[in-house]
DNA sequence: TTATTAAGATGATAATTGTCATGTTTCATT
DNA sequence: AATGAAACATGACAATTATCATCTTAATAA
């Protein structure tokens, strides 16, 4: 009996298709460990030869663009892998990882991971789906990013971290981002991101609970979204 | 002796890991055909089942959003593969492929991918590398949409039709693309695109020759593009 | 607790970009 | 060569969004 056996990550990523010899040699490579709130689990340009596993909390895959803005390319939940792409194609990590919510990570090196891909097809298969679900999606917001406004993209934008991320007890999102990173997500300024909250409150469709949020008219954002 | 052994595509894709044997099966299972400039390959939604080869021509993959506009995301030449995405997901085509320039191609089918996907672990990771390839791209492209202004993104999309595409004898770019295409890769409206042509142009940075674009300073294009 | 800093909020204004209207050029077709 | 359609071009104007300044509130450290 091991860990990785009843991890999280195991079931939900690629590495389900793992069986019980594969998931004793994981156990055995891997190594655990923390990363605190806004601590980096890697940056641009390193080297990280290996996938990291999240077993909790929560990070954000940025860079940083030459005027000091921080653009959000994805968020990463517990149960998936990260650093992916930068192992497979063999280069050095094309964005950074930070952690938003203390997280709990696991780092398999890439010999392991080669191994697997070597020995078990399903693996292959389903760490390539899992990079093509990657790019569908970063293509689908490619084209959102240009063909609608900063409002539709907000709406959008906390739809999609609620429907992500669920909601805390008092119906606020769960998902703590400052203001700053929401509007790195959506790709604007921070006052312009601050301001149609402001606006959304006002309409009724959502309430600000102090910094956090609450989703109030479900209905009509989504009708603001996509028209 | 077969024709896909000589092939472009065989030479430059993730198809360069087969084998002669594996070859000889695909030159088989293949059909060939001719796709005029702007006829579709594939439109989104449709179920391909397959690959295709682009060994001659152009073709782009675009989106057509709510308001009419044709958000273009890739360009694709002579020596690549398209419609790899779908077919590893198992989902319809989430983009449009048509032709730019007449295109000649080969189509194949999925179950024949999916035998050398199984014998041939090389191809496989070499078609995850290339869908890799994509991935970072459209995440650079992403940020670049957001962070930089229309100017910079004309000047630099101008700058990669350059060298990806090359340039005619008369030193035009050789990827003939209409301004409405033009202004579809950089996410703008087509005037603006136009006006931004017209302004490059009497500073100097490029020449218009009719409808065909030449680069003339190459150097303030890109201190202009990523500044 | 107080001081200090960071995050959030809002107004005023400027810059960028889109939209609409209209005219010109180019190209294909009869 | 005449016609019509598509592509290109430009002006005028409106809408969106960014920037700068300032203020309030919340969080953190001394």
């Amino acid at each position: 009996m091991n860990k990785c056996d009843q991890c999280i990550v195991r079931q939900l990523s690629s590495l389900k298709a793992l069986n019980k010899e594969e998931i004793i040699k994981l156990a055995n490579s891997k190594t655990t460990y923390k990363v605190k709130k806004g601590e980096a689990l890697f940056e641009e340009g390193e080297v990280t030869n290996g996938v990291f596993c999240v077993k909790d909390g929560v990070g954000k895959l940025s860079k940083l663009s030459a005027n000091g803005k921080d653009q959000i390319v994805k968020l990463v939940k517990s149960g998936e892998l990260l650093g992916q792409r930068s192992m497979i194609s063999n280069e050095p990590a094309n964005l950074t990882a930070k952690a938003i919510a203390d997280m709990e990570v696991c780092f398999i090196p890439k010999t392991e991971i080669i191994n697997f891909f070597n020995s078990n097809n399903q693996f292959s298969l389903n760490m390539m789906q899992s990079v093509c679900e990657d790019l569908k999606e970063s293509e689908n917001e490619k084209i959102a990013l240009v063909q609608k406004t900063v409002k539709q993209r907000l709406a959008e934008t906390l739809l999609h971290l609620h429907s992500e991320f669920g909601e805390d007890a008092d119906k606020t999102l769960k998902v703590q981002l400052t203001r700053e990173e929401l509007a790195g997500i959506i790709g604007t300024a921070t006052e312009s991101c601050i301001r149609l909250l402001s606006d959304f409150n006002k309409l009724g469709l959502i309430e600000l609970v102090g910094k956090k949020i609450m989703l109030k008219d479900v209905r009509s954002l989504k009708k603001l979204a996509d028209n």
